[in-house]
DNA sequence: TTACACATTTAGACAAGTCTAAAAATAAGA
DNA sequence: TCTTATTTTTAGACTTGTCTAAATGTGTAA
């Protein structure tokens, strides 16, 4: 059964909502993640129940179902893959890959993505960190944690980030923080949670609460 | 001004069709092209009118303005330049990747195009022999012959074909043809104008003068 | 130049996805 | 538990692109 562009962005988007603490997509959720009404969500999430990618009761939000879950997966599958192409081989910036990857992610060929896939050399995480799912929707898992939840003398690596706004990004870029920064945390002040940081060499630099909490990092022994 | 998917088509097949001998393209040429109904294609050929894509009289048909010329022109140097990724890159038969390509061309990043233009080596034929058209919108133009022009005794090597059909492309595998393939005319039958051609090596093969047309070429000396 | 065939346009309707405004249900505080 | 604030749904309308059926225009053969 062939979905609209339409129809995907919200499988995709309650996903993003019940990938987390959340377990049901809201009304309001779902709109403010497809950036429309709560009115048009009402009525495409009944539209989506009928066709059972959803499980949706009035009133009490949506989640999705064995097939929405499959339809989902496999999208995020596609933008992962177009963002590890345009990072690696056509050499974007990792702030630019997510917006041109939301248009290609709805292209429509399993060949095409098994081949690209194939091409890439089968990447398992994206530009921004992010696992890529298999062609079963299969995730990798992965020890990692916020940077928010560190303790001074503590050594990480940073091998993702939660936030994908360009002036994030860009942000990182300006400190020089990308994948696979290596830091020592040299202090985390109790007034205001801001961290500050030694990177590898010697420079040090501090970040807000706000920046730490959207970066994830493992530890080094 | 940003263009629907369907104006875009709309504008691809109006160019399509004006490319060759026809000045003027016909409501029914329209409909045939993008395989709707007459009446929708009235519809939209008031609404490309309006938008200045088009040059349209009721009952008279329609030709492209300049901006529609360019927006036409554009698709197809995208359409092509994804063609030659399929094929190139990902190892795609030439007879799979015109439909791929179809979606593809829809992908609006100015950015994304002269990269993956400079990515692939700035290709001036797709997998079809057909010339890709630089930013401008130019085209590279060629010494070519439909092969139903040849006489018996010249030699000429194949450049392109003029119909991208799945069935016509995989009937040219099984005959082992392909671009580059270089023959010799060994006859021209009188009464059906079937081709009798000598591959460089030492084979040789009957085409019906169908096929004949649908290949282009050009002479060796 | 008339008559007919064919091409084209108009009229009216429908589906998808959206909106605003109003109504109804739910949740939360006193 | 009652009242109010918030969320969600319904109602009705609009846009885009499509359709069929009917009306109109154009071109050609006799």
């Amino acid at each position: 059964m062939l979905l609209t562009f339409t129809e995907e962005n919200y499988l995709k988007a309650i996903f993003k909502i019940t990938e987390r603490a959340v377990k049901v997509a809201s009304t309001n959720m779902v709109a403010e993640q497809v950036n429309t009404s709560a009115a048009s969500v009402t009525d495409m999430l009944k539209k989506l129940s009928d066709k059972g990618y959803i499980n949706y009761e009035k009133y009490k939000g949506a989640t999705l179902s064995p097939t929405g879950v499959k339809v989902a997966t496999q999208l995020i599958r596609k933008h992962r893959l177009w963002e590890v192409f345009l990072h690696d081989k056509l050499k974007f910036p990792w702030e630019q890959v997510h917006e041109i990857a939301e248009q290609l992610e709805h292209i429509n060929s399993d060949d095409l993505i098994s081949r690209l896939d194939n091409f890439l050399g089968n990447p398992r995480f994206d530009p921004h960190g992010d696992p890529i799912p298999n062609s079963e929707g299969k995730f990798m898992l992965r020890n990692q944690t916020s940077l928010d939840m560190v303790h001074s003398g503590q050594r990480v690596l940073v091998v993702g980030v939660t936030q994908h706004s360009v002036d994030f990004l860009k942000y990182l870029n300006q400190l020089k923080v990308k994948l696979g920064t290596a830091f020592k945390v040299m202090a985390v002040t109790d007034y205001d949670k801001s961290i500050t940081l030694e990177k590898d060499g010697a420079e040090t630099l501090t970040i807000t609460h706000q920046v730490a909490k959207n970066l994830l990092v493992k530890f080094q022994k």
